[in-house]
DNA sequence: GAGCACTGC
């Protein structure tokens, strides 16, 4: 991770612009100055005394892996390094992809400024919502999934010379996808110049022999391409040094260099035995800490915000055991869902004398960075999302760490000076471990894989290179799943229309098909809004504290039918209001600011989480966008209620279930066992049968987000499905 | 009567 890549949550972003009160000349001494001290920092940095190096490799391999340490400064200096060597010329562009939203604007901003133009000119980041880029862009850099996208339109990504896949360690799904899609592009790229070199006549001839050499998805690129010539791909993979192999190895024995990186010192500290209870052992460790160690703020891994609660308790119960001088300790907790202003806390400097302790999940390991930590406190846990293909269902687990996380969390207490790190397990624990972290793409739902894969011309899913190949069961799973939603024929191609439709669309298939279907049913408004909705983290917000008073708020949006009802009069109320004030204060820009205020405070009141709300509405402008252009109609039922639970019902048919004689439901497609999760509406409702849009398992097995249908819609509009079965 | 790590289009 390049030091400036992260600097705190997402809602951060928008503070950065920094104002000057000062006349002008001693502003343009001040932004020479600023010149200078850039300059000298890009120069002290590793990679800096490389350069030449590096731009000879890259001339000489179509294929690069660099080992990159924290702080060589690769994700900055690389792309500036290639442009300045020439590789824009044409126009042609340099794309970097980074897994989170976050780095790609921060790290482009930064260069930005390094190279002293305007951000959106030479140097832009796009990312969903967000684009700041132009068609002066050079250097770009963009969340890999929005790269993905971008294949879908530029199936041969024929804008970009060269391609920088940063991060891959983390092997995001979008990631692995991404890689097996680079190899083919640069394949084909390179193969469709040599093509250009035969003559004419030959060529024909000459690319049958290439498709039996290149395997078969360069086949369906190539018929797509027909006789266009593309210049070659570079392709750089950018990874942390323990996964360097398995990258080289994936891309044919590529060509993997070194650059080291600038990290202060960490002291690993192993427990001698192994602990009873992580969590008493924390507990212990944390005030050892606090009693015996130099100044310097302590960060704690922890899996969740039960345990976090749970430790911020025992801390300060401890702490008043202590005598009066002991106790300038403060907890400060991080977890994602936790409102943005109470995340902020972690960057506030403690009380004068106090040490700070964080708590945080996984959102510290690489998501947020917090400055002034020294001492890391690793138990080794972590909570992982598992899924069963079979069942259909998805579940959370604590697991044991892999090496290369292990490795990361005791990175963060070198940052800023040498640091410490307790690893709450023997050292021979620590050899016992995974090297590395699961792939997301072994243990996720691939029917998003499956669709993109389709619609960007990979017949063969099975036989797709895959840098780690998901089980066939998990393949086949999902190709039935599409195959029942109609967006796959018989003979596994993408169908059309609908299977077309489906894969433009960035929501869950599922989800595609029903606004699909909604527009013949008369409530695409409606079914927009709900898939928004359910698109996000959960819209609710009940603070512990206040239980009783988020339910009686809750209850104002409840409808007797169900969540997805419940959903739409949540933001319709919204819409409502904000459609009030346009009418009272008219459409000013000076009003979006306070727009935005109120709504906050409504979300406040309301105990509705804002974050989601916010970007629920951005979703779902999105989406509209979307449809309209595909022509669907876009109308609403209006009180016509019944007609949208049809419609929910031809939509999620999958996710039915029956009432069981003693109060349980039966999910019809995997014949489990569930029940309604507390947090519906209809807990407790008796609904005879109803569809759900989750399946988790958690202490029990839960359907989430749940809707009263009557069972003879469901033979009714998926015969396909049910006919059979009944 | 329950709690869910983190990303992304």
């Amino acid at each position: 991770m390049p030091s400036m890549a992260q600097n705190g949550p997402r809602s951060n972003l928008q503070n950065q612009k920094k104002q000057s009160n000062f006349p002008n000349k001693s502003r343009n001494s001040d932004s020479l100055a600023r010149r200078e001290r850039i300059k000298s920092q890009r120069l002290s940095l590793p990679i800096a005394s490389v350069k030449e190096r590096l731009i000879e490799e890259v001339k000489t391999h179509d294929i690069l892996i660099i080992v990159g340490e924290t702080g060589s400064g690769k994700t900055t200096q690389l792309p500036q390094f290639l442009f300045n060597a020439g590789f824009c010329r044409d126009g042609k562009a340099i794309g970097i992809t980074q897994p989170r939203r976050v780095a790609a604007v921060t790290v482009a901003k930064r260069v930005a400024e390094e190279c002293g133009v305007e951000l959106g000119q030479k140097v832009g980041y796009s990312i969903r919502f967000d684009d700041k880029t132009s068609s002066s862009t050079r250097i770009k850099y963009m969340t890999d999934g929005l790269l993905l996208r971008e294949a879908l339109l530029d199936p041969y990504l024929s804008r970009y010379s060269v391609i920088i896949v940063d991060e891959a360690h983390e092997r995001t799904v979008h990631t692995d996808v991404l890689l097996g899609l680079l190899k083919n592009v640069q394949n084909v790229r390179s193969n469709s110049m040599k093509d250009h070199v035969n003559t004419d006549d030959k060529k024909s001839k000459n690319r049958t022999v290439q498709e039996k050499g290149t395997g078969a998805q360069c086949t369906s690129f190539l018929k797509q391409g027909h006789g266009r010539k593309f210049p070659p791909l570079k392709l750089i993979i950018m990874s942390a040094s323990l996964d360097a192999r398995v990258f080289s190895e994936y891309f044919g024995g590529a060509r993997a260099v070194h650059i080291e990186g600038r990290q202060h010192h960490v002291d690993i500290l192993y427990a001698l035995h192994p602990v009873q209870d992580y969590l008493d052992a924390t507990l212990v460790t944390i005030f050892q800490i606090h009693l015996e160690e130099a100044p310097g703020d302590i960060l704690v891994f922890l899996t969740g915000q039960e345990e976090i609660e749970s430790i911020e308790g025992l801390v300060q119960e401890q702490l008043h055991k202590l005598p009066e001088a002991n106790r300038k300790l403060s907890t400060v907790p991080i977890f994602s869902s936790l409102p943005s202003e109470q995340q902020m806390r972690v960057f506030m400097p403690a009380s004068p004398g106090h040490r700070k302790v964080i708590l945080a999940t996984n959102i510290a390991e690489t998501s947020v960075t917090i400055p002034g930590i020294k001492y890391v406190i690793d138990p080794g846990f972590v909570k992982a999302r598992s899924y069963d293909p079979v069942k259909g269902m998805e579940s959370l687990i604590i697991i044991p760490t892999s090496k290369a996380q292990a490795l990361q969390r005791s990175g963060r207490a070198g940052r800023e000076g040498p640091g410490k790190c307790f690893r709450l397990y023997p050292e021979h624990e620590f050899e016992k471990l995974e090297d590395s972290t699961k792939p997301e793409i072994k243990r996720c739902n691939l029917s998003n894989v499956i669709l993109q894969l389709k619609a960007l011309g990979v017949d063969d899913i099975i036989g797709f290179d895959f840098m780690e190949k998901p089980s066939r069961a998990a393949i086949i799973k999902s190709l039935e799943h599409l195959f029942l939603l109609g967006a796959l024929t018989d003979d596994c191609k993408l169908s059309e229309p609908v299977g077309h439709q489906m894969a433009r669309l960035p929501l869950d298939p599922i989800y595609s098909k029903a606004l699909i279907l909604a527009s013949q049913f008369n409530c695409l408004e409606e079914m927009l809004i709900t898939v928004a909705m359910l698109s996000v983290e959960s819209i609710f917000y009940t603070p512990r504290e206040k239980l009783d008073e988020a339910r009686t708020a809750a209850k104002c949006f409840s409808s007797p039918d169900g969540d997805h009802l419940t959903l739409v009069n949540v933001y319709r109320a919204v819409d409502g209001l904000l459609e009030k004030r346009k009418m009272e204060f008219g459409n000013e820009k000076s009003l979006k600011g306070k727009n935005e205020k109120f709504l906050r405070k409504w979300c406040k009141e309301n105990f509705i989480n804002g974050r989601s709300l916010r970007h629920a509405r951005d979703i779902h402008s999105q989406i509209r966008g979307h449809v309209e252009q595909m022509g669907l109609r876009i109308s609403s039922c209006g009180d016509d209620v019944l007609q949208f639970r049809r419609c929910l019902a031809a939509s999620f048919f999958l996710n039915a279930a029956l009432k069981q004689p003693e109060g349980t439901y039966r999910a019809l497609a995997s014949g489990q066992v569930v029940q309604i999760h507390p947090s519906s509406v209809l807990f407790q409702s008796k609904a005879e049968c109803v569809i759900f849009n989750e399946l988790v398992q958690t202490t029990k097995k839960y359907i989430r987000n749940v809707t009263r249908i009557d069972y003879l819609w469901l033979t009714e509009l998926a015969p396909h499905y049910y006919a059979s079965q009944s």
